[in-house]
DNA sequence: ATAATGTTGTTTAGCAACTAAACAACAGGA
DNA sequence: TCCTGTTGTTTAGTTGCTAAACAACATTAT
C-alpha cells in the first residue's frame, strides 16, 4: 500500500517504453522508428529548427541526432535550408512530414482530451496535490542525477 | 496549461529513461549495465526463479534474459541450481549479488518514503483523483497498444 | 592580417539491449 | 518408439544511441 503509486508509476513507464518500441506508418508510405517520429514531433513543435537545438531539445547528442535526420531526409519528410549565412541549417517539415506528424499527434489525443476533462473538473487542492506528487519525482529524479545515484 | 500533466509525465519519462542508461557498481567490484541490475532486482524479490519467469515477469524474450543472466554468473552475482529434475534451472543471488540487490533498493527508498508520506498526509479525494488520473493514463496505453495506436 | 579558438553539422566505429529463429536436451503421452 | 511440448541456449541481425575525429566556417586574440 505504501509505494503504490511509484508501482503503478512504473508500471506505466514500462508499458510507455514497450509501446514506444514499433515502427508505424503515421499515413504515410514509409515505416517511421520511434526515434524517427519523436525527432518529426520535435520539428512540427518547433519549425525552422537547428540541429543542435535538436539536439539540446531532445537530450541526444548531435551526431545522433544527424544520423536520425538524415534517414528522414532519404524518406522525404524534412527539408534542410541554409540558415542566415552562418554554419546553420534549418530544419523543417515536407508535406508528407507534415502528415506523420499530425497523425502522430491524433493517435494521442484522445489521452490529451481526457487528462484535461479530469483535471477541469476536480478541486484546486487535488490539483495542487497532483502538481506536488510529480514536483517530488521531479526533485528526486533531479537528485539521483546529481548525486549519480540509481 | 491543457495538457501541463502529460507534457510534466514525458518529461519525468525521459529523465528517467536518461537516468536508466548509465552503469553503476552499486557496492560490488563489477559494473552492473541497467540490463543487469534489473534482473537481479527481479531475482531479488523472487528468488530460485526460472528464465522462462523472469522473461515472462520483465517482459523480454528468453533469450534476452539468457544472454544478461550469463553475464551476471560470470560476473558473480547469480547462482545456478538444477530444479526438482524437470528441465529447469533456478537462478538465485550469490552474497555479492544480494549486496547489489539492497543497493540498489536503498537508492529508490528516498522518493519512495517522500511518496509515502504525501500520499499519507492528503485527503481521500485527492488521493482518489490522482488514482484517477493514473487509471485513465493506463487506459489509454493499454487501447493503443491493442489498436497499435502510438 | 594571421593565428588560435569556438561553433556548426557530419561521419565513423563501437556498444547495449534487445528480437527472431534455430537448436539441443529432456519429459510425457499416443 | 515416435511425436509433441517445454526448458534454456546460441547466433545473427537490428535500433538507437555515444564518443571521437573531422571539415567548414565564424569569431576573437595577438
Amino acid at each position: 500500500m505504501e509505494n503504490k503509486i511509484l508501482q503503478i508509476g512504473m508500471r506505466l513507464i514500462n508499458k510507455y517504453n514497450s509501446l514506444n518500441k514499433k515502427a508505424h506508418y503515421y499515413g504515410v508510405d514509409v515505416l517511421l522508428y520511434p526515434s524517427e517520429i519523436h525527432v518529426i514531433d520535435a520539428i512540427g513543435e518547433n519549425n525552422d529548427i537547428t540541429t543542435t537545438k535538436l539536439s539540446m531539445n531532445l537530450g541526444i547528442t548531435k551526431g545522433g541526432i544527424s544520423q536520425t535526420v538524415s534517414k528522414l531526409y532519404e524518406k522525404g519528410l524534412i527539408d534542410k535550408s541554409e540558415g542566415s549565412g552562418i554554419n546553420e541549417v534549418y530544419i523543417s517539415l515536407t508535406e508528407k512530414g507534415l502528415v506523420a506528424y499530425e497523425e502522430h499527434k491524433k493517435l494521442h489525443s484522445v489521452m490529451s482530451n481526457r487528462l484535461s476533462t479530469l483535471f477541469e473538473e476536480i478541486d484546486d487542492k487535488s490539483r495542487d496535490n497532483i502538481l506536488g506528487l510529480m514536483h517530488i519525482i521531479d526533485e528526486e529524479l533531479t537528485r539521483m542525477e546529481e548525486n549519480n545515484d540509481f
